[in-house]
DNA sequence: CTTTGATTTGAACGGGTGTTCAGATAATTC
DNA sequence: GAATTATCTGAACACCCGTTCAAATCAAAG
């Protein structure tokens, strides 16, 4: 018995790498096992090997293609004129985007030590390209004279770990909507690097 | 062949934690096997059961020390007698507190969801009794108009992130002492929640 | 110096790991 | 409708897992 009715490449290499991702989320990179992916796509774990090489490189592919999600959205965006401007919209944009996708996030931020160092590398990279971002926007700011911030880099990596740390505790159902929350974070780093 | 020369129980103990503490941090609680502590130790894996009851306790033990620790030296500071001397008392502790032991704070943070059920709901009680240290000074701040911030409980989240995340790039041989970024994070701080 | 009790070993338990691959099956092509 | 190709199964590979426990060893007590 193998191949069940109706099952192609198209949709079981999506599903694997669903199914991967909400695992990892839940439980850690560690913690699942090949067979555990498998049974959830519906399927034995060898048929996972027409889709990755190894389960190394399903972990790296879901972080690889998170930054690359991250930095393409980040360029669609209109250049603001001012860059008060432009730091609004990176931090609604940076809840916005963390929210819509908490697995990704959470995976991406908690499974780095389980990547080989050459894979590590990458997505530190592609991680850091995303930080000098906001610190161009901090510095511009900075050079305007619209803002005060003692080292930028800093103020980025600051300002960087409190939004995503909205995604540690918000909750759809909570007490306070996105675009409420959007404008409490503004409020707070607009005044942090404030002049 | 058992008990080599010199062994006790009260150098046994210590070095057990020591060892899970150090690789749990450095390849995670699911990637580090009892096998592997009990070779860092210089003992059979056997022997570890003489300290622990199993590898889940090691871990809470490790994580309800720390949480301990923390609410402990924080208790032991002065009162300081304005809101704004009590959140910088606040600032630079946490980041004091957190550089010192970065092991501790990295797993604390990491490994929770490799906690049973009810282990989760000790450290996650402890963390929110310490959250609310902070939240009770931002109140106290707006009551007396030293502070202005739309919601007390999100600003603590968002001050405690921003200044863990010193411990994600900090480097002791980096260009800034650990006073300077005190004093960095400390001037983002007061001026995020300013009136 | 013997006895006692704490400490450790080493082997075993049942079970799980990532990965490979020949053979079976189903969809597609001619 | 037959041949081809993509996909999947099921079993196997060598190895690692947390935990238990009788037996061995050592430190301390009498």
């Amino acid at each position: 018995m193998a191949r069940t009715q109706g099952s192609h490449s198209d949709i079981t290499g999506p599903r694997v790498r669903e199914a991967a991702l909400r695992l990892f989320a839940e439980n850690g990179y560690a913690a699942v096992s090949m067979r555990q992916i498998a049974g959830d796509v519906g399927v034995q774990a060898g048929a996972l090997y027409n889709y990755t090489p190894d389960k190394q490189s399903l972990l790296f592919d879901l972080m690889k293609g998170h930054m690359d999600d991250l930095l393409r959205a980040w360029a669609a965006q209109s250049v603001p004129e001012t860059p008060q401007m432009a730091l609004e919209q990176f931090t609604r944009f940076h809840i916005r985007f963390h929210h819509d996708r908490p697995e990704a996030v959470f995976v991406s931020y908690m499974e780095l030590r389980n990547l080989t160092p050459e894979n590590f590398e990458v997505i530190e990279g592609l991680r850091r390209k995303y930080e000098d971002q906001l610190e161009a926007i901090l510095r511009r700011g900075v050079a305007a004279g619209a803002f005060d911030v003692a080292d930028p880099k800093i103020a980025a990596m600051a300002v960087i770990a409190m939004l995503t740390g909205v995604n540690t505790w918000y909750r759809e159902e909570g007490r306070l909507s996105l675009p409420e929350v959007e404008q409490i974070y503004w409020s707070m780093v607009r005044k942090a690097v404030s002049a």
